[in-house]
DNA sequence: TAATCATTATAAACCGGTTTAGCAAATTAA
DNA sequence: TTAATTTGCTAAACCGGTTTATAATGATTA
């Protein structure tokens, strides 16, 4: 129908040529002495006819997008919806939309995904990495491009990130568990080596080593489904009566661990105490509600928005990392034992 | 660093014009007449310099951007947040790109971001529309760029759409509950007259009055915050002892409800059978399980899709409306009555 | 009165692709 | 042997903006 109008049909519309039309357009007009007049003018048209430049023309000539690739490892998970959320309504504040997808935490298809998105020429990237893709990192880097990863970083090269503080905060979980007279506290986790995995652990070895207590960690892997997951853990429950306490190192693990409790036929917090590593609207409603180290989301995404934001207007690139506390926040799961 | 190649530096490397490169990156070789070995050179050079080509000058010049806008009420919240991934997933298998928003179910909001969208040349839109954008939707569709509403639509004007048969989903759900004996059923909704919701009511609505009983309805207003819509809740249980099940229109109601059962000191399903709508994760793991009304989310991403690339790719725009059956999953939370 | 400066506006190149129209040489048909 | 066709390739316009360099006019200054 109504063909878009385009800065040659004002300039054809007006009589005047299109770089005073794309002057006005961006606010250039007494900078580039364009009289009141026609400045004016121009803009009465342009509000008449509900003009808006096309976007792809000049992103094409400035080398902007104003497009931010958010690469997660996956969409629809609580942590990393409630990150797209945040991160979509502050970057929308300052003009940028998100163009997202989901890892999977597959290397190789990260690896794809981060050309993908370097064609489309986004502006800068928000990354979850898996392991390996170092090496397109770099060259994002080299090529000028910001990167801020987050929830995980590489230990052996330096970039812009946004993590938690995996280590101090389940160390201080264990601790606080400890003090609810728990001792054989059990480390739930998945197979994994990357580091906000491995300083996790880190966190529960030392709380439990400083204590005298001994470390007992279940490996959940990678491949499992929901029923596999269940069932080992509640095998692990059968060979091990003597546990008083509970560590899930991610929400999901937590669901699929209250089911195995409740299996057992185990009581929470009466035979058990349960804590889970990020939070959960379900674990407040849940009945005891569920003591959870609660990653401060809001508070990520804008640093997540700052630094990313910050990078890309400046002129040369800067490092930046940031790690974020997190807030044990205490339910019945963890009520002290008589 | 290394500054992207482009198809003019490779015409210029090989001595060819930009023409022929461009037509042997396009698959346009043998059409177009070019010479086997003009061929192999041309895509030798290609690969070994990493070649890709800027999607930003391809969009330009084509029209197509091989992104779709993913317009949401709140990309965080389970359903849109699974929605999102599946619809990423399908998208990406064939070359396209998601770019998102959460409208907030705010009009305004919602129509500049419409035209944000279509300023960067979305080839296509998926949208769970607000109250009052049936001009721009209208508009969209008259400017040739295809659209598919979901969750809900507008019933006096006709778009391609994908939703689920609220209607009749609510009316068996409340049917199964009174062959569980249960005869004082309320229903909690949010305050909405979008049609997702007044169907929903009148499923329930309808179920009642064939079985000569008296419809219930808590309506509880949007700018509630969790507390208040608990107490609200609680308050209602108090005015109702008599009640024997209730059933919640959205997830979110769902969370809440089960937090003012439990403050009224009420066991589901022996005081209090229930019912969502909508599943989640917590459903299944919440001791009693509860019974949901659950959306098939992926055969909906899947229609999604389907629809908008089909309309998308086909040269004349058509009007495909899905209504996806739901399943009722029978949990604990519905167990009959003695 | 001529030189200089401000003011106002524009032509043209550019970003990096696609596509139309057409040319020259080689081959085939008449 | 000449005309017609096929083969192989490209110049140039186009998509819709931005930006640099410069022109034309009128006002000031020396």
């Amino acid at each position: 129908m109504k063909n878009k109008l385009s800065i040659n049909d004002i300039a054809k519309a007006l009589q005047v040529s299109k770089t005073t039309i794309s002057f006005i357009l961006n606010g250039k007009a007494e900078e580039k002495r364009i009289s009141k007049d026609l400045t004016e003018r121009v803009i009465k048209f342009i509000k008449e006819n509900d003009f808006r430049p096309n976007q792809l023309a000049k992103s094409l000539s400035t080398g902007k997008t104003f497009t931010i690739g958010l690469m997660v490892e996956k969409i629809s998970d609580y942590f990393f919806a409630q990150i797209a959320y945040h991160v979509e309504e502050l970057a929308n504040k300052s003009g940028y939309k998100i163009i997202y997808c989901s890892t999977e935490n597959d290397t190789q298809k990260t690896k794809e995904l981060i050309k993908l998105f370097a064609e489309r020429h986004v502006d800068g990237f928000i990354i979850t990495p898996p392991v390996g893709i170092e090496k397109e990192i770099k060259d994002l880097m080299q090529n000028d491009i910001p990167v801020v990863l987050f929830d995980r970083f590489f230990t052996d090269f330096n970039t812009s990130y946004v993590v938690m503080d995996n280590y101090e905060s389940t160390y201080k979980a264990i601790n606080y568990l400890i003090t609810t007279k728990c001792a054989n506290i059990a480390f739930i986790e998945l197979e994994s080596d990357q580091n906000q995995m491995t300083e996790r652990k880190r966190g529960y070895v030392n709380a439990m080593n400083e204590n005298r207590l001994t470390p007992n960690i279940l490996r959940i892997p990678f491949s499992n489904d929901k029923k596999q997951t269940i069932l080992q853990i509640t095998s692990f429950l059968a060979d091990n009566i003597q546990l008083d306490a509970l560590f899930f190192a991610t929400n999901y693990l937590t669901m699929h661990g209250i089911k195995a409790i409740h299996n057992r036929g185990l009581k929470i917090p009466h035979d058990i105490s349960i804590v889970a590593f990020d939070d959960h609207d379900f674990f407040d409603i849940y009945t005891p509600s569920i003591t959870a180290v609660a990653q401060p989301i809001q508070e990520m995404a804008q640093q997540l928005i700052n630094i990313l934001l910050n990078d890309i207007s400046s002129r040369k690139r800067t490092i930046q990392q940031k790690v974020v506390p997190a807030k044990l926040i205490l339910r019945d799961s963890t009520i002290r034992k008589i």
